[in-house]
This record gives structure tokens, sequence and C-alpha cells, in this order.
DNA sequence: GGTTGGCACTCTCTCCGCTTGAGTGCTAAG
DNA sequence: CTTAGCACTCAAGCGGAGAGAGTGCCAACC
């Protein structure tokens, strides 16, 4: 409905609208008229402004908090700023090598990813956020179980990009060590290079036949490797940063602060959110009313998958009021889920 | 210093101090001798009261915010309610038995604490902490070797206690799979019993005697054995719930909110605190200038150690403003530290 | 017809002074 | 020792005045 009027607002309502939009995202205050006449970009009276104003008012794109005040972006502002008439900024070479060392540190890949999440906040000031889901769809290289105690186990099971997860599950059967390193050795040579998924159906299956029936030890084989696919891998989500929104003048008062808080104490909600988000490739912006978590609070995520094309890990970005330096945050978080990618790979690389 | 004066308080201002402080902490406000004359408690005028006060204060106990506001108590009034006047208001059957379920939830000891740290926070209103350091001195029961690449290997170690930690490290050599079998057995064979301290220190007596320089094998393993033992296992540090402090009075304004945010975002500080309180073994109440955490934004610790007799594990506890109810924190931290103890001596049992 | 200056109007924010109320310390009488 | 009385202090709340920023509209101008 808005993209035939996006597209037909005149050269003129579109640098007001920049120039409005630059300049709330950089001072936080409602911008009128006068001050837009005053900074030179353009050779018109503040009465000329306002009426270009009205109308940018009557398009959805800017709106008065009173009467009396200047006009401030709506979401739907946003958003044509961003589609239309953003420049990104690029990044300083301090900034990306920062972001080069940040991934780099470390090698599991849990401390990379924390270790993004916080690196993020920090060049953002913004909350950082960094989702990696539970895989049941990537590729497994190895599996082995643990013995932990007698009808305990761990399961350590390591993807083909390189990424482990573990768990301590319980066990109907009891296993010795010995038992143990054949399974590790069986179920790893017989499934390796499939999916936990995959892995699941072909073990169910074999349940089902009949020389599983009649041979104890691979039944016990088959139990212990469905308990290891089923057990619940947590999806790993970092929040960090989450301090950084009590600078910010949206947040100055502390009935806001405390609904702020709470939202991103939710970690289910944002967790659906990001798990939706994984389904597109590029760098993705939500503003405000743009979905469900960002609307409570008037938040905005920018964020962006990563892992390699193929196989996309997770995604990455930062959260923070709707009023963000967008500009900035782009680029940034752009190229951080590159970085986190290209060491991705290159950990894929190195072990495979 | 303070001591002798402490017994020679009469009872008469013992009881008054009881008051302030009780009243205090329920409604958060300075109170008036007036309020304290209509409480019913004492057949004293508010002027006698005000006697009574004001010696209460020259003595420390009690403080001003301003010449014509009510008294509040200091951090000495507080240790001196904890110690002298408090008596501890017992759990309902209701916060015994979401302790006791909620530390029954799971079985692997990081969900346990991770739960145990929200449910305490949940049931205190307060900020939840759960400590558990790196324990170099806790006895292996075994330690394990998984590929993850080539030269990337996962620790597993078991302590006797059935605490579980496990470790990415990156290796000097290639280890193949038989390898890692073979390592992992003898390994453990040979040290099970000993503490990752007493491992060290064999291992490296090993690398010294003539056979160990001559055998490449034994050189393979001691090498892997030592980066093992050496790896840097990070105590876990659970500070939850957090949003809690929103609600309270004294962090009503935007600059102590932010104050406060920002000291429990300093972990390191509040870890190496609770080191120090490892060493103690009953329920440690710290109140604002006590410690060098707690004085910054007077808050205040109720922490207990919880782990067998023999083998203390870590520290649980809360943090909140110095204005807390010691009556009933003081029982719910000892009630849940005490279940969380039985809790993992029952593992230990049942896994030995 | 777009642009502009002028004007009346609106609304927020801040400052200032006033009052109120709670609370204190001191003193003198019971 | 207790208590009533009194003068004093201070924070908080209220209301009005004024400043300042900004708007919409209208009429004039190029």
């Amino acid at each position: 409905m808005a993209t035939r009027q996006d597209f037909e607002l005149d050269p003129r309502a579109r640098d007001v609208l920049r120039e409005i939009v630059m300049q709330h995202i950089a001072s936080g205050e409602p911008i009128g008229s006068r001050t837009l006449s005053k900074c030179g970009k353009f050779q018109l009276s503040p009465a000329s402004l306002r009426n270009v104003m009205a109308d940018l008012e009557e398009l959805g794109f800017l709106a008065q908090p009173h009467t009396s005040a200047g006009r401030i972006p709506t979401d739907r502002g946003y958003r044509f700023f961003i589609n239309h008439l953003m420049t990104s900024r690029a990044l300083s070479s301090r900034e990306r090598e920062a972001i080069d060392e940040g991934v780099s540190v470390g090698s599991e890949i849990d401390d990379v990813l924390h270790h993004a999440s916080a690196l993020l906040s920090k060049l953002s000031d913004q909350v950082g956020l960094v989702f990696m889901p539970t895989l049941l769809q990537f590729a497994v290289r190895s599996m082995d179980f643990i013995a932990v105690a007698e009808n305990k186990i761990m399961t350590v099971i390591v993807g083909a990009n390189g990424v482990v997860v573990n768990k301590v599950i319980e066990t109907r059967f009891l296993f010795t060590r010995d038992e143990l390193e054949k399974i590790s050795r069986y179920i790893t040579a017989e499934f390796a290079g499939l999916t936990m998924d995959a892995i699941r159906r072909r073990l169910i299956r074999m349940t089902e036949q009949e020389r599983a029936q009649h041979d104890a030890m691979l039944q016990k084989t088959i139990s212990l490797g469905i308990d290891a696919v089923n057990a619940p891998y947590e999806h790993d989500l970092y929040v960090e940063g989450a301090s950084s929104i009590l600078n910010k003048p949206e947040y100055a008062d502390a009935a806001s602060l405390r609904k702020t808080f709470l939202a991103l104490q939710e970690k289910e909600k944002l967790v659906e959110l990001l798990e939706t988000c994984l389904a597109e490739e590029g760098l993705q912006i939500l503003i405000g009313s743009e979905s469900d978590f960002t609307q409570i609070n008037n938040f905005s995520i920018v964020a962006r998958r990563y892992g390699s094309t193929s196989a996309p890990l997770g995604m990455v970005g930062i959260i923070g009021p709707m009023r963000m330096e967008y500009a900035r945050m782009a680029p940034l978080v752009d190229y951080l889920s590159r970085a986190l990618s290209r060491k991705i790979e290159e950990e894929e690389h190195t072990n495979g």
C-alpha cells in the first residue's frame, strides 16, 4: 500500500526526511522547522519546511509527541530512511581490527560467540545478541560417550562444522567403560556424516529389525544412541551489555527501564523471533512494530545470519531503541557476522 | 571497639533499635519518634523516644538523611540487629517444598546450580547468587579425552563428588582415536583419587624420569595430561534476577539504578569476594561497608557455603540493598544451601 | 503557485515562592 | 526520668508566571 507513495516522494521531501531522521538519531530530541532551516542544507524558511513536514506527517513518516513540539520519525519513517535514504558509514580500521581480533580469540565455539556478543555490545553501545539454535539438522562427525556414573553418560557430539555439544544424560541400562568405547566407535563409524534427525530415524528403524531384538549389545547401543540424539541440547543465546540501555535518554525514567529489562529477560520470545529470522539470508533490520517482540518496547533489531552459506549456524546482531545509528549498526553487524562465518569456516577446514 | 558497647545497650534501647530496623525494613522510610510512639510497643511519649534515638545515633546505630527526617539504621545498626535482636522467621512449608523441588530438578550440576540461583531470586525477590569456583583441590574420579579435531581434544574430568567439567584444548601433538582411548584409561587408572594439583605435580615429576624421555607414547600422554589439568576451567557464577532490584525504592532513580547494574556486571570483584567467603563455614552476612564489593552500592550479601562438610563446593546466596528482610533471607539461604548440599551428597553416593 | 514573514496559539519546562507536614532539639515542669 | 510545649529546620507539593520552542494559518510577495 505504501510502496507507490514511497517512490513518489519528491526529492525535497526525501531530503527533509533524511535530515530529520539523522538529526533525531544524533540528538534524541524532536526536530522543529527552525532547527532544520538553520542547519544550512536547505535554502528554505521554517514556514516552507513546515509545509513539507506536515506532508510527511500526513504520509505517516513523522509524528509529533505533542502539538507544540518538533517531529520525530515513526517506524515507517525509519523504514523509509533505511531502505531509500541511508548511506552506511564505513567501519573505521580500528573497529575492523577489533572485530577481527575478537573473533579469533579462543577456539571453542561457545567462547567465540560469547566474546562476539560482548564485543558487539561494546562497539555498538547497544545490547549485543548472539544466537545459536539447537542444530538438529547439522551433520555429525563423531559421537562419543563417557561414563560419568554407572547410569549417567556424557555424550559429546562433534558436528562437521566443528561445533561441539555435550550433555550428561541418564540411561536405562548400565554401561561399562569398555562398552562405551565400543559403542562410540560403532556409532561414529556407522552414522558419521548424517544429521541428528537422520540418525534418530535410522536408529528407530533399527529397533524394529529382527537382529536387534536378539542382540543385547545392539539393543543397548541403539537405546543409548536414541537417548543421545533426543537429549535436550539447549540453544545458546548470549544477550550481552544490557546495561548499555541505561545511558539512552529514551529509557531515562525508571518505569520504561523496568519494562525494558523485563522484556530482555524474556529470552524465549527473542529466541522465537531469531529462529524465524534464520530463514533470511542478508542483513535484517526490524523496527518497532514490525515484529511482536520489538513492538512492545519500541525496540529495533539489526541482525544477520552467520555460518557458512550452505549451513547457517545462527544469528548475530544488536537490539536497542528504535532511535539508533542504523548507518553504523548495519555495517557493524554485517562485518561481524562475516568475520564469524569466516572464522567458523576456517575451523571447519582445519578440522576437516 | 564496639563490642563492649554492644552489650551495654540497655533493654529499652535494644527494643527501640529493633523496632526501628524492623519498621524501616518494612516501609523503606525513615522512622520518626511519633510513628514509633504510636506503634503501641512502647509506653513512652515521642519526646522520650527521641532521647533514646539520639543516644542510638550517637552510638552509630542510627542516622538521619537530613535534620528534619526520621532515623534509618546504619551498617552498624543492621549488624547489631542481626547479631543480637533478630529472630529468624521460619520458612513456610510452601517455600521449603519449592526449594526441595527446585534442587531435585535435573542431574547435571550446572543445571541444578542455575536453577537454584533463579529459584533463590524468585523466593527472595533479590538477586540470586550461586558460585562454583574452579576446584583444583577436588579429587578426580576419571579423566577422558575425546577427539574433536586432530589437534583439538575435549577433556572430560569427573570429580569424586560427581561434578563434571569439560573443556576443548589445543594440543601440541596429534592424537588418533585409539591413542586417546588408551591415554584415557591409563590416566584414569593411574591418577584416580588424586586432586588436580597432585596430578599436575606427579605428571611434571614424570617428565623428568628417564623412561619418559625415551618413550614417545608416554611423552604424548604426559603432555596431554598436563595440558588437561592446566586448561582454564572457568568458575561458574550465576547472578540471576537482576531485574528484581528495579522494584526497590532505594533504586528508584535512574542514576543509582545505573550504578547498581554496572556493579553487578563486574563479576570478577564478586568472584573475589565469594572466594574469600568460601573459607567460612556458617551463614555469612555482609552489610554495606563490611566488604569492598558491598560498600560501593550499599549492598548486603547473605550467603552460605554448600557442598559436603569435608569438601565445600561453592557459595550460594543473595545480594540486595542493605535494607532487606534479613529475618527471612537468613533461613532461606540457609535452607537452600543445605538442600543443595544434600542433593550433591546424594549424587555422590549413588555414583560412588 | 511556491515561498515567506507575521501572528496567534499551544504546550512543556523551569523557576520561584508559598504552604504544609513531619520531625527534631531544647527547656522547663511534673 | 518522663513529658508537654515550643521554636526551628527541611523536604515535598502546589500553583502561577514566564520563557522558549514550535505549530498552523493567512496574506503578501516574486
